[in-house]
RNA sequence: GCCGUCGUAGCUCAGUCGGUAGAGCGUCCGCCUGUUAAGCGGAAGGUCAACGGUUCGAAACCGUUCGACGGCGCCA
């Protein structure tokens, strides 16, 4: 049994091969069926034909519509008539599975997709997706455990969140409730005191009733938390971390990345050191773009897009005002209005893919605006714990694993970069 | 939560001034031994999202509800 992939190549033609897989495409003209076939690794013309194969296989072939499942035994030959350039001749057709007619054809809307979400997965776009995906997540495994951090498993069901300002999950947890994960971080910075250097990779969940082409209500998030480390060190891991993963896809995913539409040398151009651009810069900067913007303005959808629009590489902002973010993040002592703390923008107007800081280490700081805010401090008590005991100055940060896929694999929509998209719209299938 | 668009055949859509339903693709049948979204001939296929109203008459006009999509906010 041989793969597509090895099959499409001038070494293979005149050699007596067997494939299997689904019926992508067929055509038949009387005597000759020419069905294109599809499997994991891609996909070649068949050619049938009347005479050269049993004829219970040949009705077989003339009768099996799209997505069909079959065996076949054949010749490879070169051809310029067969799109791709090769074609088996087949000696064999065997039919597996008979398919009915396949709901998505060559009109399809967003709405059929996402109802049909089960079949479209089997689509050359989201296989290509998928193993771009795959990559991506490889080539950060690899370089945390190069760079001697150990992965950890946090919990998922949680008493309560890290942050005040978005809307949890709620469930049923035996005789009282519980919420689904946001973010890890909070665990992350608790192992740190024995792992030193740790992450994870796990499901985050958001019930906003968020409706953008950037947000999930279930999404696969990368944490990272390291003792002993600045927020200059932080960016420093984040940008060699994103450029591993970019060059691990552009490495293992050349064809598929062509595939998306995406330049696998613009990818490849991508290495530290990012550009550093502090929030009173970007604000400077917007304001020279006539966007009304001012110190305190959030940078949303728009202010992400036109200050990342026209650049190749990805873009740190920094020192955020510390109105904009949450009580977690490290005074800035240069400037104490802000917080050593970065956003990473993705270019080409994709947007922000990572959030990080140091982490505060004064716990009156804390429970200062924790009370402030009208916090329950039982729910904070474990986590203030963490400061009481040989605290250390410590950063860390959330990468949006969909986030760096839809930039990647330049997707117009967040859905497409996972196989199932969680929003508040869908959760079947 | 806010702003906007849409809902007609299995799919994608058209339907003008309110006069009682159309096309392409797909499906089924027939023909075709080199197709590239194959071609040719024929057939089947409709609760015009739902409910209410206006009217002699509503897919169309009005109202309500439901659903979906596009964008903003929130964030990764």
């Amino acid at each position: 049994m041989s793969s597509i992939k090895q099959v499409l190549s001038k070494d293979m033609v005149g050699k007596k091969v067997q494939l299997r897989g689904w019926i992508y495409r067929t055509r038949s003209s009387g005597g000759i069926v020419f069905a294109v076939l599809r499997d994991a690794t891609g996909i070649i013309q068949v050619t049938v034909k009347k005479g050269n194969v049993p004829d219970h296989d040949f009705e077989d072939a003339a009768k099996a519509a799209i997505e069909s499942s079959v065996m076949i035994e054949g010749e490879v030959a070169e051809d310029k008539r067969a799109p791709g350039g090769f074609e088996v001749r087949a000696s064999r057709f065997t039919v597996v599975g008979f398919s009915e007619p396949f709901p998505i054809t060559e009109y399809q809307s967003t709405e059929l997709l996402l109802d049909q979400r089960h079949l479209w997965i089997r689509s050359r776009e989201q296989n290509a997706v998928a193993k771009v995906k795959a990559a991506l997540l490889k080539g950060a495994r690899d370089w945390f455990h190069e760079n001697d951090y150990v992965e950890v498993t946090p919990p998922i069901v949680t008493a309560v969140a890290p942050e005040d300002s978005t809307t949890l999950f709620q469930i049923k947890y035996f005789d009282r409730i519980a919420y689904l994960s946001q973010s890890a971080q909070f665990y992350l910075e608790s192992l740190i005191f024995s792992l030193e250097k740790v992450y994870s990779l796990t499901p985050s969940f958001r019930a906003e009733k968020s409706r953008t082409p950037r947000h999930l209500a279930e999404y696969w998030h990368m944490e990272m938390e390291a003792a002993w480390m600045d927020n200059e060190g932080n960016m420093e891991v984040q940008e060699q971390l994103v450029t591993a993963m970019l060059q691990n896809a552009v490495k293992e995913c050349p064809m598929e990345l062509q595939l998306l539409k995406r330049d696998p040398a613009t990818l490849r151009k991508i290495e530290p050191p990012f550009e550093r651009m502090k929030y009173q810069e970007a604000m400077d900067y917007l304001q020279s773009k006539g966007q009304d913007v001012r110190w305190g303005s959030d940078l949303g959808a728009i202010e992400e897009r036109t200050i990342t629009v026209d650049k190749q590489l990805p873009v740190f902002i920094v020192n955020y005002p510390k109105e904009l973010k949450p009580f977690y993040m490290k005074e800035n002592p240069e400037d104490p209005r802000t917080y050593k703390n970065s956003d990473l923008l993705a270019p080409e107007g994709y947007g922000e893919i990572i959030g990080g800081s140091e982490r505060e280490t004064d716990n009156a700081r804390m429970i200062a605006w924790l009370e402030e805010k009208g916090e329950n401090m039982d729910n904070y008590k474990w986590y203030l714990d963490l400061r009481k005991y040989g605290s250390v100055p410590h950063s860390g940060f959330g990468l949006g694993i969909e986030r760096i896929v839809t930039w990647v694999c330049k997707l117009d929509h967040i859905r497409d970069a996972i196989p199932y998209p969680r929003t508040v719209a869908r959760v079947y299938p």
